[in-house]
DNA sequence: TATTTTAACACAATTTATTGATTTTTTAAC
DNA sequence: GTTAAAAAATCAATAAATTGTGTTAAAATA
């Protein structure tokens, strides 16, 4: 594998261990020809997955898109946004489907935060259920409430 | 490797290549015990770009988004994005920061285009730099006749 | 700042991956 | 539906990666 400091094109590995419960193989390389060192991840190929959106238009599925709206409903609690977004491209991935909605994508994600903590859904679920005024918003916490 | 199909925790490779100019290495993997095969890749450790906005404001770099951008302005034309999302991220990650202006990213992206093709380049410019008004967007196209 | 967790480094014994050449199948384009 | 191009499969000879154990250094956390 080619050097991404030098560029040579060949290095040799010095060590490699599974990572991410085995999911993936994390090895330290190291050039052949400047000495440098650096990681790699083998991981499986990535599907490419569409993203419908309300207006029907059709758009690359983004981890990062996602994470960043997980990390604004997340801050300040103790929830891993970072785990809930692997978790969610793991399903994508492993889907028959290579589509999805955000409408879905948004159940998702809250169905896995009312789990986890229900300040950071409740936060979530505004911007993604577009709450349009406070009735909506209340009987959503209501319900929350009633569910424990 | 972990198998994607059946969870098995163990799988044998048995092809490997050299993709995307010896930047990664692509392995066909077969399961220990389901025998189902699967593709991988191995690749640099992604690390994280922080992309800063005009209004200052963080997020994280995205290479789809710079994607979208550059298939539409590309359309029809003689010019492979992804080559030119590659080298962006490419060159990101050999940066030593992590940080990034929106603006750079745009000189970046118009630097290259400029050389592969000037319609895509015009196109991708006018979106860009926010011609305000035409008289902007012809002096843009006079400069590039005047460079010929 | 003390402590804990995580990542890097080293090394040796074992096992598995790599690479070139060629064929076949699948997918995409016309 | 035919064809061209890309991806998958197969095989054999060679060389390289993996994995356990242990140490050290650097970050993250309390």
């Amino acid at each position: 594998m080619k050097c991404p400091i030098c560029g040579f094109h060949d290095s040799k590995v010095i060590d490699s261990r599974p990572a991410n419960e085995g999911n993936s193989i994390k090895r330290r390389r190291e050039c052949l020809s400047c000495q440098k060192r650096f990681t790699t991840f083998e991981m499986l190929e990535a599907v490419q997955i569409f993203v419908i959106k309300k207006d029907g238009s059709k758009e690359l599925f983004d981890r990062n898109k996602l994470l960043v709206g997980l990390l604004k409903a997340c801050q300040k609690r103790p929830v891993n946004a970072e785990m809930i977004v692997n978790e969610i491209e793991n399903e994508l991935q492993n889907s028959l489907s290579n589509e999805i909605t955000t409408k879905e994508i948004g159940e998702l994600v809250m169905e896995k935060l009312k789990k986890l903590d229900e300040v950071a859904y409740v936060r979530f679920a505004s911007v993604y259920r577009e709450f349009k005024d406070l009735e909506t918003f209340l009987a959503e916490l209501k319900r929350l409430q009633s569910d424990k």
